[in-house]
DNA sequence: CGGACAAGCTGA
DNA sequence: CAGCTTGTCCGG
């Protein structure tokens, strides 16, 4: 029978006081007549410091490492962390008493985790600790139900259950599964371990892999909202990027699912990645870490022991893929080929990429052939969906006419989503729905039997039989350092929106680069042609992974840079559009430098492990 | 973070 | 020099 953990099957306690540490040498400290003093630290990013404070009788059961407080500070009351108990205070100044017990907070091991985040990422232990509490106070926890949870049935002679008992004896497993097939056995074998920690980039994917493991019959605890079972320890833990920070104490094992999706890097600095936290995390529980991917990527490949399908398996796992070669075809030839033009005017559902937004991204003069630039600032000019022409550099506005001869009739040399779906439109003469990021389900883009949008398409269409991408050589070519890997994400989501070649999954590539890695990967069901290329060019530029890079930005960069003094094999490039990169053979040396460099006043972001620049 | 207090700027 | 802004410091 399923448990049910938000059903009456445990009682609320009183949250785990530990033990008053079995009385502390009573020496030196008791010259003084002063009770428990315990060391806080505010839950102000910007205060960076920690403060010692009385424990009030009636709070000594309530407070333990982890607690969380409210604290007099200033004149004024904060939140708080206790991060150290039955301190020798030092300080001269009289200790105020702790106001209040919020509730409980994380486990004491996330602390030391957290100080070293801070560290890895230049940032403050604070802002990673504010991730790992509660949104709300939590008072009790729930505790374990009497009945020992049910022992799962293996899934008989399933590759991937195999594969996880290969990866479970590893420290760090880089698992590879093709995109269509399901990671349920390798999550519900390391489950078997006992109470597992599992992040996944999108909180969907977490949530029924969770739910699914509790049909099973699992203690499960889904991130935020069971926050207080996550604490509790027992239950597995399911969440997206800040999972990476959930309470759970001892997890039996680590997944982390996609691991090479870019949303587990947070956007804020500090700007961990719940992967590279999550290896740490298991590292010191040494447990086993397990990350799952379509497309490890190079950080994954280098941190674990790859383990991959059979040939075969992992081939039927990625749909069937066309690379139209439109070498051949004359520019301006349109952004449709003829195999596309047939797949559209088949019945099947076909979603259409395109990462280019509005009616056009470069227009000329219909008459003179000028191209429409900014009358300010000479940078060609957009198209947007009202028809006028809009700077992206400076966002200045004007109406769609030639700026040399004044006509009125543009041509449209580079389309957009917009005028692609009217386009679309002639062409299968029946209603095409538009998907950007911004217009979204609103939009009601599942209505329609052909759907063209930016790669927010790929998020919001669960299923089509034909994903095609009509400039595929926008990504290949995008002048970004992870251009090929980002390229390889967006086909890994493809593939997952049309599904296994048995199933008939299809996508169309329209491409000049046929032999590009990226294309060739896709084709063969093989991601290592991309990982690789990406490793060679990688060292040949000296880039990460071979060595460790921050960028620096904002208003007081340049004052950081000026009083930075770089280390023996750190250096410091820049500045490109106001923004420098320090570079370093290691993090070690790069977040020792960056730890010891004296901070300005003033907007300033440090993002190490950047991931454009 | 946000209050306190000091140093700088303006106006008559 | 009051009255106000801007900057720097610091908290138990």
């Amino acid at each position: 029978m399923p448990v049910r953990p938000d059903q009456p099957l445990f009682e609320i306690e009183e949250p785990a006081a530990a033990p008053r540490s079995a009385t502390k040498k009573p020496t030196d400290a008791d010259q003084r007549p002063v009770g428990r003093v315990v060391r806080v630290l505010p839950d102000q990013p910007a205060i960076d410091k920690v403060f010692d404070y009385l424990v009030p009788d009636e709070m000594v059961k309530a407070i333990s490492v982890g607690t969380i407080v409210r604290i007099p500070l200033h004149g004024r009351r904060t939140g708080g962390w206790v991060v150290e108990d039955d301190v020798v205070s030092l300080t001269k100044a009289k200790l105020q008493p702790i106001a209040k017990v919020t509730g409980v907070g994380p486990p004491p091991e996330l602390f030391e985790l957290a100080e070293w985040a801070a560290w890895r990422w230049a940032g403050r232990a604070a802002s990673l600790l504010r991730t790992a509490s509660p949104a709300t106070a939590v008072r009790g926890l729930p505790r374990s139900p009497l009945r020992p949870a049910p022992t799962l049935t293996p899934v008989a002679a399933d590759e991937v259950h195999d594969l996880a008992a290969l990866a479970l004896r590893e420290a760090v497993a880089t698992v590879r599964l093709a995109p269509s097939v399901d990671p349920y056995p390798l999550v519900a074998a390391a489950a078997a371990l006992g109470p597992i920690l599992l992040a996944a980039p999108v909180a969907s994917t977490a949530r029924r892999l969770g739910q699914r493991l509790r049909r099973a019959g699992l203690p499960i605890a889904i991130l935020p909202e069971d926050w207080g079972l996550s604490r509790a320890g027992w239950a597995s833990t399911f969440g997206s990027r800040s999972a990476a920070w959930a309470p759970i104490s001892s997890p039996a094992a680590i997944i982390v699912i996609d691991e090479h999706d870019e949303s587990l890097q947070q956007e804020q600095a500090p700007t961990w990645n719940a992967r590279d936290v999550l290896i740490e995390r298991a590292r010191r529980l040494g447990v086993p870490c397990l990350l799952v991917s379509p497309t490890p990527s190079l950080e994954a490949l280098r941190a674990g022991t790859l383990l991959t399908q059979s040939r075969n398996a992992e081939r039927a796992g990625w749909p069937l893929v066309d690379i139209i070669d439109r070498r051949d075809e004359p520019p301006g030839s349109g952004l449709f080929s003829e195999r596309v033009v047939d797949v559209l005017r088949s019945d099947a559902r076909v979603v259409c990429v395109l990462n280019r937004k509005g009616r056009s991204r470069l227009s000329a003069c219909g008459s003179c052939g000028e191209i429409a630039t900014c009358e300010h600032c000479d940078a060609a000019v957009i198209q947007g969906e009202d028809s006028n022409l809009v700077c992206l550099r400076c966002g200045k506005t004007r109406p769609a006419l030639c700026a040399k001869c004044g006509a009125t009739k543009l041509k449209n040399l580079k389309a957009g989503v917009s005028r692609v779906r009217e386009e679309l439109e002639a062409l299968v003469r029946e209603p095409v729905a538009e998907i950007t990021a911004e217009r979204g389900t609103d939009a009601g883009g599942t209505g329609t039997r052909v759907v063209v949008g930016t790669e927010a398409a790929l998020h919001q269409v669960h299923k089509a039989e034909v994903v095609v991408f009509l400039d595929f050589d926008q990504e290949l070519l995008a002048p970004r350092s992870r251009a090929a890997e980002e390229a390889m994400a967006l086909m890994v989501r493809a593939a997952r929106v049309v599904g296994g070649r048995e199933g008939g999954g299809r996508v169309l590539i329209q491409t000049r680069l046929p032999r590009h890695e990226v294309n060739q990967a896709a084709l063969m069901a093989d991601p290592t042609k991309v990982s690789d290329a990406e490793f060679s060019r990688r060292e040949i530029l000296g880039f990460p992974p071979f060595t460790a890079m921050a960028l620096i930005s904002g208003a007081s960069a340049q004052a950081w840079i000026g009083a930075f003094d770089a280390p023996l094999g750190v250096a410091v490039m820049g500045p490109s559009d106001g923004r420098w990169i320090v570079r370093a053979p290691n993090h070690e040396t790069l977040c020792n430098a960056l730890g010891n460099a004296t901070r300005p006043a003033g907007r300033l972001r440090i993002e190490v492990d950047p991931l454009r620049f």
